[in-house]
DNA sequence: GGCCAGGTGTAAA
DNA sequence: TTTACACATGGC
């Protein structure tokens, strides 16, 4: 079928509807790579409540979380959900963090995707987040929302793994930090207002979109009745 | 009360 | 290799 948008002018169309969005929301490089575990599958307001509480305790620190008792460290971030497991994630990144020594080593790595996704508690989406925001290398999130909005829009399949639609906009975009991190975290905005589950239609900004989706004939009922 | 949220690892088929 | 399922809190 053919596009509905290029990927540029999706990405133009929210930024024009947004903003631009600053991404990551931290006060550090780490305590961006803390919230990229702290997120799996979890809302950003529950994890604001974990680093808060991460803060509080002196545990928003690779040195504390690495000597603290994982016990401690699971009550503090407990409001993020799936505690017991964040917190032994939480101490192997930090162990991780230490013995390579720490940012600078981090930024220094040759192959540092590689090295993250061997890490237990680490998969794609969180590698990739950390390398974008902490690390600054120009790779592009795919994420829930990426894969229902542009489901949505017909430019993508559903069952498509997370490589190929990564690939997708590796090879439709130019090869650019900046772009990169601002089009996942207006991504992320869009989808918050109006690409829910349960979808709010009213202003969204890829209305025009969504109306030639109900049009194709290559979008299915189902979807095509949902806002992009 | 049920659904949903910026996933990942593991085990069974 | 694919498909379930566990992990868990808080907001709407």
């Amino acid at each position: 079928m053919k596009p509905l948008f290029t990927l540029q002018a999706i990405h133009d169309h929210l930024l024009a509807a947004y903003g631009p969005q600053g991404w990551w929301p931290a006060d550090s490089v780490f305590e961006m790579m803390v919230g990229a575990i702290l997120t799996q599958n979890t809302s950003w307001t529950n994890v604001e409540a974990a680093i808060a509480n991460m803060k509080a305790a002196g545990l928003l620190d690779a040195r504390a979380i690495a000597a603290c008792n994982e016990d401690q460290l699971a009550t503090a971030i407990r409001p993020s959900g799936y505690y017991n497991q964040k917190a032994r994630k939480l101490k192997i990144f930090a162990d991780f963090y230490l013995s390579h020594g720490g940012e600078p080593g981090l930024r220094a790595l040759t192959s540092p995707r590689q090295m993250l996704l061997a890490l237990h508690g680490i998969g794609p989406e969180t590698a990739d987040s950390m390398l974008l925001y902490a690390l600054e290398r120009p790779v592009f999130v795919i994420d829930a929302y990426t894969r229902r909005i542009f489901g949505r829009l017909g430019l993508t399949l559903p069952e498509a793994s997370y490589h190929a639609l990564q690939d997708y906009f590796h090879s439709s975009l130019p090869s650019s930090l900046e772009l990169f991190k601002e089009y996942h975290a207006l991504i992320v905005m869009h989808a918050k207002r109006h690409c829910r589950i349960r979808p709010v239609c009213v202003g969204c900004p890829l209305q025009d979109g969504c109306a030639h989706a109900l049009e194709s004939e290559a979008v299915n009922v189902q979807r095509s009745s949902e806002c992009a």
